[in-house]
DNA sequence: CCAATGTGCAACTAGTAGCTTGCGCTTCAT
DNA sequence: ATGAAGCGCAAGCTACTAGTTGCACATTGG
């Protein structure tokens, strides 16, 4: 079982975010590209990416001079998965709790 | 269309999250609480808490002298839902480059 | 009534996150 | 072969974050 880690930490900032939602609509990108579209310096936007292929969400591959990162799909259904368990144990929670009140004190 | 927004933010902190453990399977709780069990001071929990509430995770009702806090796993799905859009508009976007390359270059 | 419990507000500190600029190294194209 | 394009590494700055302590205010119980 992968515990998802700093996912959410890598999805806390507002640009990579941003660069997500680009990487998820444009199959691939570079530091450089998405620079020109963003208010940043390259550096920074390559930090960013950095961060997000450390977090498991964006995988990175060299192509002569340039470095293309694309998505990694599953890393984001991972994490939703992860979302979606807490929420489904809240609801066994309560559950047992109305369980107890209808039938009674605990043992 | 509540754009879902520093939820990830709130969920980066280790203690947060584990905070929101605690709250799907322990259906409520207090800052003071969840102090004892932590290694950190009551107010640094109940910051932890305010930030929840502030990203729409958690509730708060004063009962008497003490705050209780509750899970709101509708903000939880919320998230998973996000994350799961993203996943799929990815899938998406490699169909039609598959696309693209079966029947030949663009247009 | 008074002590204990629980809370919130505020000031302060240490560490980290996000940027920037500057530099040097590859790779491509003319 | 030389200039341009793209990249990575590193130093430095600023701002925010998680943590602390101290204090004052409400509520409960003997």
């Amino acid at each position: 079982m992968p515990e998802s880690p700093d996912v959410f930490a890598a999805l806390s900032d507002p640009t990579r975010r941003l660069l997500v939602e680009w990487l998820a609509s444009e199959e691939s990108g570079t530091a450089t590209g998405f620079s020109a579209r963003l208010p940043i310096s390259r550096q920074a936007v390559a930090r960013h990416l950095q961060e997000l292929e450390r977090a498991g969400l964006v995988r990175s591959e060299r192509a002569g001079r340039e470095t293309r990162f694309s998505l990694n799909a599953e890393s984001l259904t991972e994490a939703a998965r992860w979302l979606d368990a807490r929420a489904e144990k809240w609801d066994r929670t309560l559950g047992r709790l109305k369980h107890h009140v209808e039938s009674g004190p605990v043992r």
